[in-house]
DNA sequence: TTTAAATTCTACCTTTAAGTAGTAATTGGA
DNA sequence: TCCAATTACTACTTAAAGGTAGAATTTAAA
């Protein structure tokens, strides 16, 4: 039970943007280098985050990605959300389609309070609160 | 961020069939039909169940599964085990090798409580617990 | 104006999860 | 003994995730 790569990568890349100077733009180049991210598989990762509007592209030389908005109204949410990892209020944790109080699965009690949790991680982190927390980027 | 298929519908078969009496044997094509999984599938997922020894299997006309062990003492996280899919204590959401208080990821601080309320649902859920709740098999 | 550095697009390849098919092996009952 | 019902094994196919290649487009600097 995890989140794609994709997510995880993306995440990194913004957390890691969001450490920098407001001003700096940032390559594809430079963050795959310093992410460890292959560079076609995060460029592929960047045009998914400028079609969806977290942040913006400037094209040619000199060129690269900034925020679009700022990183305190960026939720880690936000990015689940593009690759279709976040986790709905109604998401059956064995897969039986839609899980509630009335027609519920064998473990939907138990479900619950994580559930509960792992949205509000989600929805209540910010790029600006994680961006520069731990040592591994 | 959800189980796999297959630690999915292990979890509901065995629950389904902690829920009838402890004698009945039950064959692949009856949990199929009640529990709407594919039977090639459920029988690649039975073998690996008793491989590991949960269940045993009585080949022959009139054989089936039944449970090796007590339904008290099989956890759900015994199941998501053989499918790799249970959550290890270091495990890093943004999935940076492993993560400790030492060596953490921009989320580890907000992963720690969600993670250990999935560990403990995981860990101290067991069959008989889970059996027979909810009206979705 | 040319060039190099950058993103974007389209298409492909690889790996893994998910699911299917067919046959062999086993075994109780008629 | 034979048959039908059962699990087990091997191999294949399909779908999705993960990743790669190459060319097109854009743009600032030289």
């Amino acid at each position: 039970m995890q989140l794609s790569n994709s997510s995880q990568y993306a995440i990194r890349i913004l957390a890691y943007m969001a450490d920098q100077k407001e001003s700096k733009l940032m390559n594809a180049t430079e963050l795959a280098e310093a992410l460890y991210i292959p560079y076609k598989f995060l460029t592929k990762i960047m045009t998914e985050l400028v079609k969806v509007g977290l942040v913006v592209s400037i094209r040619g030389r000199e060129g690269g990605y900034k925020f679009e908005k700022k990183t305190s109204e960026i939720m880690v949410s936000d990015i689940l959300d593009i690759f279709n990892d976040s986790i709905k209020d109604d998401q059956c944790v064995l897969g039986i389609g839609f899980c509630n109080g009335m027609c519920k699965c064998a473990l939907h009690d138990q479900w619950m309070e994580p559930k509960y949790l792992l949205q509000k991680m989600f929805r209540e982190s910010s790029l600006e609160d994680i961006a520069g927390r731990g040592c591994k980027i």
